[in-house]
DNA sequence: CGGCGTTTTGAGAGAGCTCAACATCGGTGG
DNA sequence: CCACCGATGTTGAGCTCTCTCAAAACGCCG
């Protein structure tokens, strides 16, 4: 989704990568803001965490994509950053990267896309949150991450760790796609759902 | 929020008004992008509807707020934007605030910082939505929406838009706050809540 | 005064959460 | 090779909490 494709070279050079372990935290919540993380390989997942201890996972991103990007702005990051899986990230120090944004106009220009899209992505997901009803929100999310032929989903992880993207218990998630499928509206195999009905 | 003090007087001067009436639709999802609204007075909510007809309200924008800035880097709006209030908007056509943008780092630099801030804010929605009690979550409300004494919240219209900005039934947040107030964690006034408890 | 929207309160039902038990599978070490 | 262990996947039962449907008080405005 973000691919960093406005990281001119001599940015991209300037990086520094560090090695995850699944479960590591690579920041946390109100520590001081280095620079722009880009994933090079492996799921790191952005989270807050509420009073009860319930994780909210605002945004998993995987190879490519760039995250922390709005903490360019901030001295402070606003939310936790974990490594789903083992991972490697890149670190663009902050300051090059403002500098960069600052004389590149077309970079700014991308940049500011990837903000937008971002902030689409990120309605999308309060739309998703706003269903109450595990299946209809299954569906959503079916619905929104329809592979191109308009008919499979992909399935990154774990069904825990989607669970937690969807806002839901596992329990909640393994029974709704169990009662799905025996209803006939999806299909479940290892690392895919295929959507019989029309959503 | 979003003060547009990005938007050089140039573009300003380019402003058309246009006036709506609560309950008036600015602009449905789906439709040609047509360029950057400001609210001038009045409150406009952003916000899509699920199939089951229910709202999701994204954001509300007030005086002086812009919205559809991310719609500045798209064919199309992806949530429809209804007048809560009686209002004024201003529109910005959107070539001429791209090209502010292109030629002017400065007023980039801004907007970029005002794409960032939404995003954090954004995130914090989904946090909050992640919050299943009511109770909770009209804490997490309060705990972010303090004025600057710490102690009171301010009321901008009903507690029916609140609650739908919250993602609740009205009466559920009829009954929270009247359990809160009898329990003495807030009290209660016409355009505000006092919080007497720590959050 | 009448009408409309907001604010309240009541009662019932449905749905997801919680706690719990168990199956499955891959990796580890004896 | 097998026992053990941890994590994921699965299913069961009960409970709590919000939603839904209803009804009524209240305030505002024509």
């Amino acid at each position: 989704m973000s691919e960093p494709d406005w990281i001119p070279a001599s940015v991209r050079a300037a990086g520094t990568e560090r090695a995850l372990v699944a479960g590591e935290t690579l920041f946390r919540q109100g520590a001081q803001t280095a620079g722009l993380y880009q994933v090079v390989h492996g799921k790191v997942r952005l989270a807050r965490f509420d009073r009860a201890g319930r994780e909210a996972v605002l945004h998993t991103a995987s190879d490519g994509e760039t995250i922390a990007e709005a903490s360019l702005f901030s001295p402070t990051y606003h939310c936790e950053a974990i490594a789903t899986t083992d991972a490697t990230v890149r670190l663009y120090p902050k300051a090059l990267v403002m500098a960069e944004l600052q004389h590149n106009p077309s970079a700014a220009n991308a940049f500011m896309a990837m903000l937008a899209r971002q902030i689409m992505t990120l309605r999308t997901s309060i739309e998703q949150r706003n269903i109450r009803s595990a299946c209809d929100r299954v569906r959503h999310y079916l619905a929104v991450n329809l592979a191109e032929d308009r008919r499979t989903v992909p399935l990154a992880g774990s069904l825990k760790d989607l669970a937690a993207s969807l806002g839901l218990t596992h329990e909640a998630l393994y029974r709704t796609l169990a009662q799905m499928q025996s209803s006939g509206e999806i299909e479940r195999s290892e690392r895919e759902i295929r959507v019989l009905k029309a959503i």
